[in-house]
DNA sequence: TGCCAGGCCGGGT
DNA sequence: ACCCGGCATGGC
């Protein structure tokens, strides 16, 4: 499929989308910190289940990089246990905040001021931190014009053809930041419009959905 | 009831 | 370079 056949039906997926379900407002969360700690949290999990992991953390004062990082793994398991995974997503929050305090001394905007790939580059190295988490931060709790890529983005483009079984995170993400304008505001839309496409009728078992917004564009109902 | 949710890691081939 | 099992709660 040739270039600006891709880029058009990039932006007529956003534009039916944003028709159909208008801004998202995302990311939910109060600070950057919130959104980080939200978005390791929220790793293979309902995102109900997380906001009552945060709103534990919250109510404990514990939304702060240095007190994660001197907590216990039992208390802060203890806390983030409607989450799921709870002992895997204790470690990997007390490895972000153990590498935020040493490298940053907690300062995010330190953190943020590096250029987006040295940073993406150094939040893939901390234990728990992959791909998309890593983009999540850097889009929605940084500001920074980077693409975030989720089951939902792969599935919906492999539906409508734009991509093959194979494709893998890194072709998936420079799809959309090769064929759409570099716009912060953008790709923030961008994500969490795909997110509610994916939640609402492109999901595994629901090839097909009654009202899919993207149903003008080509779409191969296989899983 | 089983399936699904805004993944990632580590070990085995 | 892939492939897979493990991790776990809560909603429908």
């Amino acid at each position: 499929m040739g270039r600006s056949t891709t880029a058009r039906m990039l932006r007529g997926f956003y534009e039916a989308a944003y028709a159909a379900y208008g801004p998202r407002h995302w990311w939910p969360g109060d600070s950057p910190l919130e959104v980080m700690v939200g978005a390791v949290l929220t790793q293979n999990t309902n995102w109900t289940n997380v906001e009552r992991a945060i709103a534990n953390l919250k109510s404990n004062s514990l939304l702060d990089w240095h007190r994660l990082d001197r907590m216990s793994h039992g208390e802060l398991a203890d806390l983030i246990r409607p989450a799921g995974y709870f002992n895997v997503k204790a470690r990997r929050l007390k490895s972000l905040a153990a590498w935020v305090v040493e490298t940053f001394d907690g300062d995010l905007e330190a953190m943020f001021s590096l250029s987006t790939a040295s940073l993406r580059e150094r939040l893939l190295a901390v234990n728990g931190i992959g791909r998309e988490t890593a983009d999540s931060i850097l889009l929605y709790a940084g500001g920074h014009v980077t693409f975030v890529v989720d089951a939902y983005t792969a599935r919906i483009l492999r539906r409508h053809g734009l991509i093959d079984e194979q494709a893998d995170y890194e072709e998936i993400k420079a799809l959309f930041e090769d064929n759409l304008p570099a716009d912060e505001a953008l790709f923030n839309e961008y994500h969490a419009l795909l997110v509610e496409v994916g939640k609402r009728c492109c999901r595994p078992r629901n090839p097909r959905c009654a009202q899919c917004p993207l149903d003008e564009f080509p779409h191969d109902p296989t899983p």
